[in-house]
DNA sequence: GCACACTATGTCGTATCTGACATATACTGC
DNA sequence: GCAGTATATGTCAGATACGACATAGTGTGC
């Protein structure tokens, strides 16, 4: 497993499993964790491919940067709703949108 | 267009688009709330082709029958975390989300 | 080294969403 | 008509997410 993905998993320790164990998470819970880090990645390679600064970005959206910021970063204190406003303010299209969770099935292994 | 999706859309006037004229939602706004409506259909179906009732839903993810209902109903007090929650709780699994998402390819007519 | 742009992290008061509950409506079979 | 089951709608106190702001880190050109 490469390190960028898990450090980005430990930083996106979620809420809910946190207490418990260790990966000790719902599959439904781990579906929504991975869901929300295939959409944020996807959010900032869509931003960056259109040169938007996070600034930028969240002036679309009616948003401040740091709020980008923690998007980007998966930060849990971020909804899925705010996540896909994001994406859809980068100008993403909702073909990019499936595109961007077919980009999940590969990450089974 | 279907007096069904008609309703539901009049049922979701959405809470950011309310105070403007009628249907004054930017792009984003209409995108979120249409895969909204894609989902909320998702949930239903196969929350019945599985056989459960509202009730059984809301317990296997910790929730009352109430929302569920109005998940379902795509009220706007539910939050995309929660509708995706919910889809995934049914027992859907990610192909069939990307499914669901495809579906709305055909509602653009 | 400093200035500048971009991004990351923490905190706060307020707004929104939450499960729970009460209650209403719809549809059965009796 | 009346139970029983499923679903819909309204409300509320508590939880969570929000934008905004402050500030820290990171990189780049000078």
């Amino acid at each position: 497993m490469s390190t960028a993905k898990l450090k980005r998993l430990k930083a996106a320790s979620w809420k809910a499993g946190n207490a418990r164990d260790f990966l000790q998470l719902s599959d439904e819970e781990a579906m929504l964790v991975e869901l929300k880090l295939m959409l944020t990645d996807a959010i900032k390679a869509s931003r960056q491919k259109r040169g938007l600064s996070q600034i930028d970005l969240a002036k679309k959206m009616g948003s401040s940067q740091s709020r980008v910021a923690k998007i980007e970063a998966a930060d849990p204190s971020v909804s899925l709703d705010l996540i896909m406003r994001a994406f859809f303010a980068t100008g993403a299209t909702r073909r990019e949108l499936q595109r961007a969770f077919g980009a999940g099935e590969k990450l089974a292994a």
